[in-house]
DNA sequence: TATTGGATCGCC
DNA sequence: GCGATCCAATAG
């Protein structure tokens, strides 16, 4: 077998380390999405961390609910929310049970199934297709229904398929009102698929 | 039961 | 710059 076609799914130890690790980390990784008998996978060029119960910015600050539990479980499930009553972000758990973190997927790269990804996404141009974490949501089709689900399964995975990833970014995090002083979303730098 | 505002996006 | 649109979280 060759090195540039190796396809390695990664495994729930990849996802069961301290999350700032896991979001650097998963920069250059492939997001894949089996589904109706359509492939659609997408390189990671943009990640941000949410860890634990001090970080004002998460979700699972001030503790379980409800909606975030899937962040208290096991490293490497899916972490699916509705935002602004309309959009929704994808997150990879991370870390041991019992302790809530997650990775959230802000842009991609579209490399499988692009036409699909044009048609969910109203004919928009390449470069504004997976772009924000709502967006890459919409392209691929991800919704509530896959929240909880085992990024070690079949139909929603992340895999190693080589190559350079490029300069590696550091900034805080979009959209938050608190925990603005850590720096803690990662993206390729240069990149013309990273979110506004 | 009522109120508030959000890990966003797209149009004005 | 601002409205969309719904539901989780909190307060009463």
């Amino acid at each position: 077998m060759q090195v540039a076609t190796m396809r390695k799914k990664l495994t729930r130890a990849f996802y069961d380390r301290p999350t700032l690790q896991v979001a650097r980390g998963l920069l250059g990784k492939y997001l894949v999405l089996r589904k109706n008998g359509r492939l659609l996978s997408g390189r990671i060029v943009e990640t941000e961390a949410y860890i634990g119960l001090r970080d004002p910015a998460s979700h699972a600050f001030k503790g379980m609910t409800p909606r975030n539990e899937v962040m208290f479980g096991e490293s490497g499930h899916a972490y699916v929310y509705l935002t602004y009553g309309m959009h929704h972000c994808l997150n990879l758990v991370t870390e041991r049970k019992g302790y809530p973190a997650a990775v959230l997927i802000r842009a991609l790269e579209p490399v499988d199934g692009v036409e699909w990804m044009i048609e969910r996404r109203g004919g928009r141009k390449l470069t504004d297709l997976t772009n924000g974490p709502a967006k890459l949501c919409q392209a691929f089709g991800i919704d509530r229904g896959m929240n909880g689900a085992d990024l070690c399964g079949h139909s929603i995975y992340v895999q190693d398929r080589g190559g350079p990833v490029g300069r590696v970014g550091r900034s805080s995090r979009i959209g938050i009102s608190e925990g603005k002083e850590k720096l803690w979303r990662f993206f390729v730098d240069e990149n013309q698929f990273l979110s506004g």
